[in-house]
DNA sequence: CTGAAAGCGCTTACAG
DNA sequence: CTGAAAGCGCTTACAG
């Protein structure tokens, strides 16, 4: 196993010395065509890649950068939100195509952050995809920007200026899920997720739901209002508190499709056919969603989209540009579970 | 914004020598215990962290993973295979138990391998998924064993002794799933992935399925064999070259989840009806396998402890530690989409 | 265009 | 138990 190949072997081969090795490597003008040519074909022959811990602590910064999912330790533990693999992929591919390197890592949201990342020079800048309490982990964001570190929020929207956020407009996604199930003329309609400032992104959803019914004559009930976080079960469990209540309703607007495809589990258990005798619309648009019978209708995020912003957005950030806070529009996805759209109404 | 503390600072304010700040903030025994609790009491307030392009330079290591996902390009440049979406869950939360960050990459075949993530130091190893073409990239691993690079790789059974393989048994999971089949009564099994040494996998599963045919007194027909790559598209293709080969079959054993649900599609799309008329049974347990109408019945592998094994034995490699391919055994998860078991059979 | 030299921030033998 | 010193492998001003 012969010995990793330095830059120093390669000036000792190459007649040259390791100053211009270095150079000739990183295809500097200053160097000689000749030379750099032949440096390069003697790298390449000892198959040599620069020592990157030593160019990062010469430079002092990484190319790399840290992503971490913070889970609600509620989740079951081998099970990861669908929707945050769907970010990891596009974030994956995008922080790629900038050149640099992704480091990915599950945060508990209980355990010590090790956000260090950035603070032990491993990476230049951290991204956090969470939909764990935001009023819980708040004071660990303040602490991240007090530090100045590098670091954008997906989601949340800035009630703080000093945190960069990147997220889908959820107000815009909350509006056009209830003005969709309005159009199919349901009348009645329940939300199951939290709305509290717990959830930023589920209360602002909420806030478009309730914002649209008003538009259309009708309010919000907070009685028709439960509490769910985004997995299969809570939406189960919501959908049944929900039932269990004796309130009416014609429609559920589910702040994630897991609630949704948990709500659907409950309806159908009961005798309640989608869409039917309830619709129901979800919001993300994860894979599972079209093969849930009947197959959800639901709020698209744009995770291609966002995962560029995301990484765009950081990048600005660490090389000290400026950068505004992200809002992506969301879009629906029609499909089997409300009733048809009513075209021409008759009322 | 203040310059990052280092250790010379700490050793500045705590009236020590720098190496002994060192030592103190690597637990070593030989400081005073006095002293390591003031050490580590400065550099808690200073928020210092060991920088690990200099640590990590000095000691020639990284305490870090590389996970390369390989994708075949054929596949929609958004979508993940589930199924390696869900063994990067895994492998991230084994990576982190053991101390070790995770860089994550997709990687194309087609393009240049940044596999120099060791080579840069970057890495201490290397994690290797991939349904893609074995053959194609064959060489490319018995490059990285040349220059003895660490790494293991998913799934595909070690012809070469020289790379380390973990897997799940893909040859016992096609004996498994074939006898499934038998005993629900099916006796005319199409088979649906390619079952040729490009695909160790798919042919290893292939194999099994034979065999366990053989046992029971019937013949694989490889008339009744059609290629197809792991995804719906694909199976959905394949599914309707079976169905236009007008070769006669009550069953079709998919080589993985997202070909299965392609052939259910194809088959509802002609009327024939799942289990009735034809049983499918598919391969992998992707989340989406239980949405699928019917519920798709399928062979599970094991991914948590896929990514603990591979974790565990990439470590082992690189501490110098023997290490033997590893082969998990698989299950089988009974849902809709085969007729119930003939329990007993009145043949 | 090239080389000699300093220095990034650590870890760890060596000497005491 | 502690300190002075070397050195990991680069990058980059500085001098020529």
């Amino acid at each position: 196993m012969a010995a990793k190949a330095t830059s120093i072997d390669i000036a000792y081969r190459a007649g040259v010395s390791q100053s211009t090795v270095s150079r000739a490597l990183r295809n500097s003008p200053l160097v000689n065509e000749a030379t750099r040519l032949k440096i390069q074909a003697i790298a390449k022959e000892l198959n040599y890649k620069v020592d990157k811990n030593a160019s990062n602590l010469r430079t002092q910064n990484s190319h790399t950068l840290a992503l971490l999912i913070c889970e609600d330790p509620t989740n079951d533990d081998s099970m990861i939100n669908p929707f945050f693999l769907s970010m990891l992929g596009s974030i994956t591919r995008a922080t790629a195509q900038q050149g640099y390197d992704l480091l990915v890592s599950f945060q508990q949201l209980s355990s010590d952050w090790h956000a260090d990342y950035e603070d032990s020079n491993k990476a230049d800048g951290i991204i956090l995809l969470g939909y764990g309490d935001y009023v819980d982990y708040a004071h660990k964001l303040e602490r991240l920007a007090e530090q100045n570190t590098h670091f954008v929020i997906w989601g949340a929207q800035g009630s703080d200026d000093s945190v960069l956020s990147v997220g889908c407009d959820n107000y815009q996604g909350g509006v056009i899920a209830t003005a969709h199930l309005l159009e199919c003329g349901y009348k009645d309609i329940a939300f199951l997720g939290d709305s509290s400032s717990h959830s930023p992104e589920f209360r602002d959803r909420y806030l478009g739901h309730s914002d649209e019914l008003r538009k259309g004559g009708l309010t919000a009930d907070a009685n028709k209002q439960f509490d769910a976080i985004s997995t299969e079960d809570s939406g189960y469990q919501a959908a049944n508190a929900l039932l269990d209540s004796g309130e009416n309703f014609d429609a559920i607007f589910a702040a994630s499709d897991l609630i949704a495809i948990g709500a659907m589990l409950a309806l159908s258990e009961r005798g309640i056919r989608v869409p039917e005798d309830v619709g129901v619309i979800g919001y993300d648009d994860i894979p599972v969603a079209s093969y849930a019978s009947p197959a959800l209708t639901t709020v698209k995020q744009n995770t291609k989209l966002a995962g560029e912003k995301i990484v765009e957005s950081l990048l600005k950030a660490i090389r000290g540009q400026e950068v505004e806070p992200q809002l992506i529009p969301t879009s629906i996805v029609v499909r089997q579970s409300c009733r048809a759209e009513t075209v021409v109404s008759a009322d």
